[in-house]
DNA sequence: ACAAAAATACCACCTAAGTGTTATTTATTT
DNA sequence: AAATAAATAACACTTAGGTGGTATTTTTGT
């Protein structure tokens, strides 16, 4: 079968390359740095039909993960998406799934489980879910089912970052070159939307959540 | 020649032990996942003298990575230490050189840089730092010189990991049990050694100091 | 074309955060 | 014993941060 890498590390992407290689069922379709290069490159020669399984890291800088993962489920709807992270965050790991992951592995425990996950998905269409992750999973479906709606604007999440970085709403202000009125609002909001109730409570949470 | 690899992600780990393996010159005495794991293991089987290079990828979660150098270092003055990271702050950096690391590198570049950066410093003594870094470093060098004395203290520590946790002054006073006036003393002080504004600014510093 | 979401801005009000200064009581070190 | 560093506390003052409301313009998604 054949698998497409995103990885944006370039040494853990010649670790999973490595990896993969081992197996001979296994062939890397193409390895890219982010989504967005690897959107362009399969923009210009889509290669239809010959990727199985998108093996993809999240958590990366530029298109977060989670929209690539939309993005490619919408361009290939058969393809099998087995998601790697180091963050074992409710909420990303449920958005993640919604928007077509079907594996989902926690970084951190044994290297060949992503091997295993590809395999058992391109030949038994199983879903492999790291154990920790598995049980809150199901825990959260069956009980809301609606929520990762409360997602930062792109301005929140600027202002935030700059408050991360020690600034005032006057160096923010100038920064972003809007009124300090603006960046109030913005960082209000952000406030809300995270049931936050200062601005190191809303950094703390947002980065927990991974939302910036 | 020897070399010790410190990094908590398995398949980074797996990836830079299989790029060292690649070069016949260099045998790997052991990789480890965590500074604590390293030094615990080095304990009770010491190893003494066999050990010249120390890889160590920084921004680890538990100990922070310059706790970790400078133990590293105390232990073992004559080892050569090659930090990697992705972060390419001039604090950071600046302090993981007073630590003792020899040659800084950015990842995200040429992996095959690890392999040329170790054999340099072994053979010729030869730091490798990221040319974006380094003219950094220099300009940073030849301006202060002296500090890292101004370390927190207790109190400092505490109510500044308070405040990382969202909270406001009269809360910090009621968990330790000290007036709202002691608290402000306190977190003043601590702007002042770590040269912060305000409150968002002094956790950005002191997290990257490895201070809290 | 229309509705919804996002970004912009201002105002008034209040509270929390930050500054400067002074002072006492413990530990710790020399 | 003396000196130093740390922890405690108070007061007066200034500034920045946070709340609630209203309103206009763009952008985005049907």
């Amino acid at each position: 079968m054949r698998v497409l890498i995103i990885e944006n590390d370039p040494i853990l992407r010649e670790g999973l390359a490595f990896l993969l290689r081992q197996d001979k069922e296994i062939s890397i379709a193409g390895s890219f740095t982010s989504s967005e290069e690897a959107m362009r490159s399969l923009a210009i020669s889509p290669a239809p039909g010959v990727i199985d399984i998108l093996l993809i890291d999240i958590g990366l800088p530029g298109m977060s993960g989670i929209e690539c993962i939309r993005a490619m489920k919408a361009r290939y709807p058969d393809i099998g998406i087995v998601v790697l992270t180091l963050c074992e965050d409710d909420e990303k790991v449920l958005s993640a799934i919604r928007a077509g992951a079907s594996s989902y592995l926690l970084r951190g425990n044994k290297p060949w489980e992503v091997v295993e996950a590809i395999k058992c998905l391109y030949h038994e269409g199983g879903a492999f879910i790291s154990p920790r992750i598995a049980r809150r999973v199901l825990a959260m479906l069956k009980g809301d089912g609606q929520d990762t709606k409360n997602i930062l604007t792109e301005r929140e999440k600027e202002a935030l970052t700059l408050i991360g970085q020690g600034r005032s709403y006057k160096e923010i202000a100038g920064l972003l070159n809007i009124s300090i009125e603006t960046v109030k609002v913005h960082v209000k909001n952000s406030y809300g939307k995270l049931q936050a109730g200062n601005r190191t409570d809303a950094l703390r949470i947002a980065r927990l959540k991974g939302y910036i």
